[in-house]
DNA sequence: TAAAAATACTCCATAGGTATTTTAT
DNA sequence: ATAAAATACCTATGGAGTATTTTTA
């Protein structure tokens, strides 16, 4: 199964469509970029995007996954919102954000 | 951030209560699970599980996190589903599955 | 020839395994 | 004395980094 850090490093790739860029933003190196996404592709066993040396672009798949992706980051963040905040409010629930969930 | 592999750990453990149980059905040992779960308890830094040498118990952040766990887990899934889908069906939507979310 | 991604290679950090200790019943 | 989880320790795999190659525009 995939990781959670290589979702985040495919919407990087998917949201700047430049392997070099999106490694920046990552504050990564652009090879292990390029490993991971292979990687998360031969996992999937999906192609995701397709390199033509000049333009990084996203398959149809591609641009399924890049939403899914999106709302697994969004699961994940609730997720630890939700379990801080029942620590934090032990009591009951307070004056804070919740909703957040139905897509 | 904690990672997927994690998730399933907890899930695990949350489920049986046991940590050499939920080891074994994860195929691993126990001390790598102890581990895990102890790393992301301590990245999430919230306390998730009680233990108490003869008993397991989860705490409230613990029962909250377990069902937000259950959602990512399914998050997860379903990006794989229908990236596939996608790839396959590349033609149209076919007969399969779908729906899925709205919880 | 310039710019981008892939590949090769190296090194260190981390993951899991085995063995052992601690704790409580 | 038993059963469970934590800790210590070791090894091996994997991750990211640097350097280089490949490709095409």
């Amino acid at each position: 199964m995939f990781e959670i850090k290589q979702v985040r490093y495919f919407v990087a790739v998917a949201e700047e469509l430049n392997f070099r860029r999106a490694a920046e933003r990552l504050h990564i190196t652009q090879p292990p970029l390029s490993q991971n996404i292979k990687a998360l592709e031969e996992n999937l066993g999906v192609t995701l995007l397709l390199r033509d040396t000049h333009t990084v672009q996203l398959t149809r798949a591609g641009k399924v996954f890049l939403e899914e992706a999106l709302q697994v980051l969004a699961a994940v963040q609730l997720s630890c919102s939700l379990a801080r905040q029942a620590e934090a409010g032990e009591a009951g629930t307070l004056s804070i954000g919740y909703s957040a969930r139905g897509r």
